[in-house]
DNA sequence: TCCGGGATTTAA
DNA sequence: TAAATCCCGGAA
């Protein structure tokens, strides 16, 4: 598999959110890969009141607005913490994608919740800035077919209180389940 | 130094 | 549906 080039994060983040549905993230522990497919997603861009960024850059934030393809891992409720990767056009300051779900390749497991994904993938607010466009990081995003649309939901963000009319939330269910059944 | 927000989780 | 949970950023 490919690794994602940083052009790939380098559009908007919505659209980024969108299509990093059904790509592989992987996370290296000492000799050891494990790889997660994406299976859900939202968006948060500088411009948007539920986004971190909004209110400007600060040392929490301040991965969101640095390089596309990178991570930001921030810490929510004091104890979970949540992965983003970063992703914008040049329209915003600040992007990012929070992971919400994942599939584990080798079990079919699926794994809902960001606090979750932070346990299973051991990140910590010491993995910011990690650089996931390179092979050799403890964190790296792999190429994957493209999900087609009949597979995905697109609602709103959840757990949010403001921008709530926005539906920057990607979710992929199995083949032949209905989306009502799902929103 | 202190206060309170917070992109959650879990249990009932 | 509601309560627990607690670190850390940001202001004072």
């Amino acid at each position: 598999m490919e690794l994602l080039p940083q052009s790939f994060y380098n559009r908007d983040t919505v659209t980024v959110a969108r299509d990093l549905l059904g790509k592989v993230i992987a996370r290296r522990f000492g000799s050891s890969t494990h790889f997660y497919s994406i299976v859900e997603t939202e968006a948060y861009r500088s411009d948007d009141p539920a986004c971190h960024a909004y209110k400007g850059k600060t040392s929490r934030n301040r991965a969101l607005f640095g390089d596309v393809g990178h991570t930001y891992v921030y810490i929510c409720y004091g104890i979970h913490s949540c992965l983003n990767i970063v992703a914008r056009d040049a329209h915003v300051e600040a992007g990012g994608v929070l992971i919400r779900a994942v599939l584990q390749e080798a079990s079919g497991n699926r794994i809902e919740g960001p606090g979750r994904i932070g346990k299973l993938l051991q990140v910590t607010p010491n993995h910011n800035f990690i650089d996931v466009t390179q092979h050799d990081s403890e964190l790296f995003a792999l190429d994957a077919p493209y999900i087609d649309d009949t597979r995905v939901s697109i609602t709103p963000r959840i757990g949010i209180s403001k921008a709530t009319d926005v539906l920057w939330r990607f979710v992929v269910h199995a083949e032949g389940v209905s989306d009502i059944e799902l929103i």
